[in-house]
RNA sequence: CGGGCUGUGGCGCAGGUUGGUAGCGCGCUCGGUUUGGGACCGAGAGGUCGCGGGUUCGAAUCCCGCCAGCCCGACCA
């Protein structure tokens, strides 16, 4: 394959574009691999689409060696099967909508459950057909609010999608570890670093899923790691529990006047200032914050919950809503607080919450829905509201004094608060950090969901009808890229891994002298005759800084330049990173170049260098 | 959806307060000189100044309205 520069279709560009932020946008534009059509919509131009290509081959390969085979959808769908799963609406805002001259509801696809659940059911109705994994690569559409970043958030995009179907949960979980271990192989082939996370499935249901995520500054995802090995989704981080602690001689509680202290750290102050502790100094830790926020249900039914949690840590709603979902969550409104007299604002206490409040005769609790912090155990001991204006009260036990929601405890925790940096990992490896990462890949142990929506069944070994069960496997093809990218550039450009670069080798011929371009033309020629990829810089009248400054922004791994060393029957050969292939520039003997850089191709094709982390 | 910034040749930007021939750099075309780190000289092509309305003899510039883009947040397999 040889490329020429002289006719190839790119335009590079000096500056940087301006409505490009992130490294990936920037260099990709300005090297001229993408070009924007529309907000987070890309035209590819002949060098980034043979990279994508190549990203694509790396996980058909995978995939293909994992036993998935290979279709293809059409992207424009009608809207039944998405209405039979509720995703028509589910969706919502993000779908893009469309109708056909009947007046037909159409929809681009944004992911293809639906669908290859058809299709299995359309074909197979035995278990003998079992287990199967079925994938494509092929372009979503999503109307994302705010695309952004480039590749990395656009609203049309390349994913490749994968679906297995088994009979039985053995079963699920064989075919899911199986494309787990394939995504491993995929990234650690591109050379791309990640950490498989504990995440939350979301709008796609199902029991389990993790993420796949490309650790990096400007990721949109935040997960946390310990130094020992756990890392999670922020959203599944669970809380370690602290034991809980005797009572027997805490004093009993006492309710203070503490004038003007509608916030956390007013209180403190004023705790420190009028009922100082004869051990340490009050903290915001030692207050019950009491925070209240309304969970409107998919039906639209709104119903008030207080958290309580220590006054040090602010509620993180995403966390609660992953907690309390499909309910969707927002901070209380002033109708709220008008329905509910007892909620003073800034004194609220457990008093007036569930069933502190008392219960009903049937044992329903008279408060609004409490649930707490689970760091708030039995026996500890807080300052919180005594739900009268200016008041608050002291030594209030956990246990003793106030329970949450119910007198059972199963119901009475939730995951609400925010994560920390040096909170300690639940799995006791140490103590966590907050790291951002692009999510690269999401595997989900779909279950029956889908199959029970759309009815995929099967025989079993009885004659017995069952339902299917699924999971669903992506990986963001063209975002990979753009991590890729991201992963590998300097300041003067991109510098691609061999395995997804355009090109293997750059031959650059500087200089006027007709025997230099036909150094370099025999040299590239050579090359593309042994099946090297080769772009060949043969612009006459380009000056040599020219060249070497797009040889550099092109991020070919390797470069030969022909030139004034052509005297001396020598050209350079040089690897685009320095350390990579060799100890950086020599000189070659002319006629043992085409061999000397199909050495070094080799050398660097071979050693792929991804790893997982952490 | 909230907050901020920005719309002027293909790209990057100045001009705007103080209304009066639309400018600079890069890129592009032609001629010539150059050729190992984004060369130089000369001659050119290319712009409804985001859109609509208003003020004015005259609007890129002032006023009103709208639209679009980017960034942060919310949202998001």
């Amino acid at each position: 394959m040889l490329l020429r520069m002289s006719s190839l279709f790119v335009r590079t560009l000096r500056e940087d574009p301006a409505d490009a932020e992130v490294a990936s946008h920037r260099l990709l534009v300005r090297a001229g691999y993408i070009r924007r059509a529309a907000p987070g919509i890309y035209t590819w131009l002949p060098l980034g689409l043979r990279v994508l290509r190549k990203v694509e081959a790396v996980v058909r390969e995978e995939m293909e060696a994992a036993g998935a085979q290979e279709v293809h959808f059409p992207a424009l769908l009608p809207k039944e099967p998405y209405e039979a799963t509720g995703r028509w609406t589910e969706y919502g805002p993000n779908l893009f909508r469309l109708r056909d001259r009947k007046g037909a509801d159409l929809l681009l696809a944004p992911t293809h459950e639906e669908l290859f659940t058809l299709l299995v059911k359309d074909l197979y109705s035995s278990y003998k057909d079992l287990p199967l994994t079925l994938f494509q690569i092929q372009t979503k559409y999503r109307d994302e609010a705010r695309p952004r970043a480039g590749l990395i958030r656009g609203r049309e995009f390349v994913m490749k999608d994968a679906y297995s179907f088994d009979v039985d949960d053995e079963g699920l979980d064989a075919s899911y570890a199986n494309q787990r271990a394939a995504y491993q192989r995929v990234f650690q082939r591109l050379g791309l670093e990640y950490v498989v996370v504990a995440a939350t499935s979301g709008a796609m249901g199902g029991s389990r899923s993790e993420e796949f995520l490309n650790p990096t500054q400007i990721g949109e995802d935040t997960f946390v790691r310990s130094a020992g090995g756990y890392a999670a989704n922020v959203e599944a981080v669970t809380t370690v529990v602290p034991p809980a602690v005797p009572w027997d001689d805490a004093p009993a509680a006492h309710v203070e006047d503490t004038p003007d202290t509608p916030t956390i750290d007013s209180l403190v102050a004023v705790a420190n200032a009028r009922f100082a502790r004869p051990d340490r100094e009050w903290t915001a830790a030692d207050t019950l914050k009491n925070v209240v926020l309304a969970l409107v249900s998919p039906t639209g039914e709104r119903e008030l919950l207080v958290v309580g949690l220590p006054g040090d840590r602010e509620v993180d709603l995403k966390r609660l809503e992953a907690a309390v979902a499909p309910a969707e969550v927002e901070t209380a409104t002033e109708a709220d607080f008008a329905r509910h007299p007892e909620l003073v604002r800034g004194y609220i206490g457990p008093g007036v919450l569930g069933a502190n409040r008392g219960v009903d005769a049937d044992g329903a609790p008279l408060g609004v829905r409490y649930l707490l912090d689970p760091r708030v155990v039995p026996g500890t001991r807080w300052i919180t509201g005594a739900d009268v204006p200016g008041r608050h009260v002291f030594d209030l036990v956990a246990g003793r004094d106030f329970i949450a929601a119910g007198q059972d405890g199963a119901e009475n925790t939730v995951e609400a608060a925010e994560v920390r940096a040096g909170d300690p990992a639940p799995d006791g490896s140490g103590p966590l950090e907050l790291a951002r990462g692009i999510e690269i890949g999401h595997i989900f142990a779909l279950g029956r969901k889908y199959a029970d929506a759309l009815g995929l069944t099967v025989l079993d070994r009885n004659g017995k009808s069952v339902v299917v069960t699924m999971g669903s496997y992506g990986i963001g093809v063209s975002r990979v890229m753009a991590a890729l990218a991201e992963a590998n550039h300097d300041d003067a450009g991109l510098a691609w891994p061999a395995q997804v670069a355009p090109a293997h080798v750059h031959v650059v011929a500087t200089g006027k002298d007709p025997a230099v371009f036909a150094a370099a033309e025999s040299i590239a020629t050579t090359l593309a005759g042994r099946g090297t990829a080769v772009l060949y810089d043969d612009r006459p009248k380009v000056s040599p800084g020219v060249k070497f400054a797009d040889a550099e922004l092109l991020g070919v791994p390797l470069l030969v330049v022909v030139g004034r060393g052509l005297a001396d029957g020598v050209v350079e050969v040089r690897p685009r990173r320095a350390g990579q292939a060799g100890t950086g520039a020599e000189q070659v003997p002319v006629e043992r170049a085409a061999d000397r850089v199909g050495e070094l191709v080799d050398a660097l094709l071979a050693g792929s260098g991804g790893s997982e982390q952490a």
